[in-house]
DNA sequence: AAGGAAATGTCAGGAAGCCGTCAGGACGGC
DNA sequence: GCCGTCCTGACGGCTTCCTGACATTTCCTT
């Protein structure tokens, strides 16, 4: 499901906004400060940001520069109250993709929210992840690579999305076994490993020298793109 | 200029289509109850009908069965409150073309009249369903699989209803009882895979290996076109 | 550079889970 | 009552999953 961060510290607002999304289809958080929106976006990176720029503590400007230097990609919406030209530019500038001056239109921020996801979906249709050549289908759960149909188990196709939710960063053994499998266990068996292999297996073209589902020594697993 | 008529007894939310869809450049009509909205229909068919289910006197279906009945033959989009679900299917056996649950969305809303207004200028795509060798008249309720009908037990059309709905898409069997039984309940009997059988023996060619009724392990069932 | 400890990769077999199938019985319409 | 329909639970086949033993790699220590 496409996922939206809302930063707002006006609460109102904030969840007015987050009532109409998801009205929409979308997933919804909301953070009501900059840190916590910045933390948030950071370790469960969203698929658009709305992001106000006046905020308690840490400001948007900040928020935004943070993410794009952080290395986040995903478009991010600016409210500015202000509707001063300088903050636009100076926004667009740091890296938003584009902004709604308050008070706004319900329709016009959800039209804009849904032409920056269709712009940021252009390579590859809504639903469909890719990593190198693979694609994931998630709406049939039909995993490809090179285009050719590969066959993969439930829990395969679990862990790869975990990974892939994640992608860029580590993800630890015991994470994955919370997010896969639902425990809360420490991990002593080699299940999270197996699974791993059998996905190298299945969709690296050197299962022994992975190009993405690579291992971090003593940490975890990432997938890099 | 393209002509829509709102049959809708919550007077706010008629004129707020209204509104909406005046804006999109449509001409719209609103009727406040089931008999008045047929009368209108009947005497000046629109291009479109955007129906309410929950109406004072003459509820929408009745509404809908008499349209048809009366060869009426425009797209009908029915609004339907979202704990009814199995109204959906209902609907769409009486002849409707789309439906949208309340509260819904004004992008949404105004994207499937616009869909249902584009499909209708195709010819000869209306009221009729297909996947494969199997066609499914929605009007007259009789499914063909190469020009033979078929005989299919009504719960096996809702079923099918149901699958064709959320075509392309996996939909898990909680999701299948809730749309087509209505319950809540988590499944522990085989009533879905029963139905399914039986529609793969009615409708595929080899029913052990079907083309279009597809298995999705550990998810529920897709509907491959 | 060699050795060793810790972490990860690999494998195979049994256990568990999931789905297809079937038959029996309940239910309701004609 | 009869017939079609529907639901259910049991059973079996097949896939998937987990696990622990063993192999290999990595990296730190000396």
């Amino acid at each position: 499901m496409t996922r939206v961060l809302v930063i707002e510290d006006n609460l109102d607002l904030a969840y007015g906004l987050r009532n109409n999304l998801e009205i929409e289809g979308y997933e919804v958080d909301v953070a009501e400060d900059g840190s916590i929106g910045l933390a948030r976006a950071t370790e469960r990176p969203p698929d658009l940001i709305i992001l106000d720029l006046t905020l308690p503590g840490l400001d948007g400007f900040r928020v935004l520069k943070a993410l794009r230097e952080g290395g986040a990609a995903m478009p991010v919406l600016i409210l500015t109250a202000r509707d001063a030209e300088s903050d636009k530019v100076r926004g667009l500038k740091l890296g938003a993709d584009d902004y709604v001056t308050k008070p706004f239109g319900v329709l016009e921020l959800l039209a804009r929210v849904e032409a920056l996801l269709r712009r940021g979906a252009a390579p590859g249709a809504r639903g469909s992840l890719r990593f190198g050549e693979v694609v994931i289908d998630t709406r049939t759960r039909v995993v490809e690579r090179r285009g050719a149909p590969v066959a993969l188990a439930p829990k395969e196709l679990d862990l790869l999305l975990a990974l892939w939710e994640r992608r860029g960063s580590v993800v630890s053994r015991a994470e994955l076994m919370r997010e896969v499998w639902g425990y809360q266990t420490d991990v002593l068996s080699r299940t999270v490993d197996t699974h791993i292999a059998e996905l190298r297996r299945k969709l690296e073209n050197d299962p022994g020298r992975p190009a993405h589902i690579l291992t971090v020594r003593k940490a975890g697993y990432r997938l890099a793109l």
